[in-house]
DNA sequence: CGCAATCTGTAATTTAATTACAAGATATCC
DNA sequence: GGATATCTTGTAATTAAATTACAGATTGCG
């Protein structure tokens, strides 16, 4: 946990000292990183030790290990302390928070996603024959935007937002072929059942969803994100950022798997657009 | 700059002894900033001052100041440097890269993106009659994503990603309608177009697309994010990931716009979900 | 009211970082 | 090619910072 959260979770805990010290600290965090244990303890009227002890208290090594926590808590990018949207917040604020929740989102994404079944996804997708990507409301989105990644992949890949051609697809599918279920909770009962299908026709089937959902439990393989979701919104924003990161990630790992060869399609299909664009410098002169 | 980033620009101005501190320190980031001076200038195997020279050739104050800004550029979300994936990377290099790399295009956006124009993109979209969201290729994800959060305000809202439903749609536009237009690039010939049939009808159209494009030339408000797109992997990742968080913001701005009474349609949106879901509790059961 | 436990500050000690200076290496100019 | 100038590097001394040990003060509880 990130030392400013810390401080503000166990403000309990402190003796009245203590407290003097975090309230100097939470009300100028960036002068206390240049301080030294001398000038913060001035700061905060009380003694150095006192200051010590402070830091002990929070489990580091002493004031300079302190110090360094709390420089990166600090660091860019890092969501300080209750970035929740507010009631009241302005344009500037809320745009600020919306964009270091969702890195911070990352951030936990990156921490908790399991290598070894990103490596695995990656195995079973470059082996498909076909390819599915299923997703409903906000994952919907998320679908589509793998049907476009894998689509550059010279690939039979097919993306469907409608549970009735999903159905259709499930159960033609066949051994060999991979579908990719994307949800964040992992509840929706539609998406579950197609899960089910596809893997009594031999499919593989991936869950792009929350570790123990019942979605998981159909899934041959299961690529959790477990993103803190902001309910108070109540609409999916951070989850579904991570999910496309993972697709990223997948393709990612598909375009290496497949060598430097194949990449050669990729510039190809790139080529391909140019007709329908305004060409760059034509528009620069 | 990133203290990390330094190191490795300046790699050619260090001298000898300076380089070997350079190695060090970049090898294992992570060690360096829980070392003092002297286990440091041991590892890299040349005297204390030397390592504090090299602190001070890199616009620091002295090597505990040295070991915050390390410890800022190691902190969370922060991409180290070179994180382009590379031919030889292996899931675990790759994965991270992709992660780093988004997170940092994400701050890069949050650092261009401009408030005021943010601020009155939410003002033309809560006077609304109706409002379309357009995209194409990759961008067509990024508008059904935006169609599906606006859609919970109980406004009317649409979204194509096929060019003639586009173009019918941006025909029959009329005054108090907003359009948005989706595009990294800016250059697609198609949503030029749809662009400037919009206005022609006399439709407001938000342009989600880099400044000082074709698109923005056609548009009344123009949202650029300008974030680096790796064009080594000839797709587009960050620069959608954070048309998405654009949309968020949006999205946030207008429910924050619209007050707290408002906010119950979005509960009731969510709780209309709950139908089609296995309820978590029974599910623990 | 008094004892015990906890908190807080002073002063001493230890540790770490910096400065000053000298020796060595490298480059440059004649 | 050698001598001087400049830059680099290390040793030792100095200074600054942080920590520890201890004692006084405060608070809580019987």
């Amino acid at each position: 946990m990130n030392v400013l959260e810390k401080i503000v979770n166990s403000v309990n805990n402190f003796s009245k000292s203590e407290r003097k010290v975090a309230d100097v600290i939470l009300a100028n965090p960036q002068t206390t990183i240049h301080s030294s244990i001398a000038a913060l303890a001035k700061m905060a009227d009380v003694s150095e030790p006192t200051v010590n002890r402070f830091c002990r208290r929070l489990d580091t090594k002493g004031f300079p290990d302190f110090k360094l926590h709390l420089a990166q808590s600090l660091a860019n990018g890092t969501p300080y302390v209750n970035r929740h949207v507010e009631e009241e917040d302005g344009p500037e604020a809320y745009t600020a928070k919306i964009f270091e929740s969702t890195m911070a989102a990352l951030d936990t994404a990156r921490q908790r996603v399991d290598i070894a079944t990103v490596n695995r996804a990656v195995d079973v997708l470059t082996q498909a024959k076909k390819i599915s990507f299923f997703g409903l409301g906000a994952s919907a989105s998320v679908a589509h935007d793998a049907q476009n990644k894998f689509f550059r992949f010279n690939v039979p890949v097919v993306c469907f937002d409608d549970i009735v051609m999903q159905r259709m697809s499930a159960i033609n599918s066949a051994e060999g072929d991979v579908v990719v279920c994307i949800s964040h909770t992992g509840r929706t009962k539609n998406l579950c059942d197609i899960a089910a299908i596809a893997r009594e026709n031999d499919a593989t089937v991936i869950g792009v969803t929350a570790y123990d959902s019942p979605l998981a439990k159909e899934c041959t393989l299961v690529l959790s994100l477990d993103v803190p979701e902001d309910t108070d919104m109540y609409m999916p924003m951070a989850s579904r950022v991570a999910q496309l990161v993972l697709i990223d990630i997948l393709a990612t790992g598909f375009t290496l798997r497949r060598g430097s060869k194949f990449r050669e399609n990729l510039k190809k299909v790139k080529d391909s657009l140019r007709g329908s664009r305004f060409d760059k410098k034509d528009f620069n002169n």
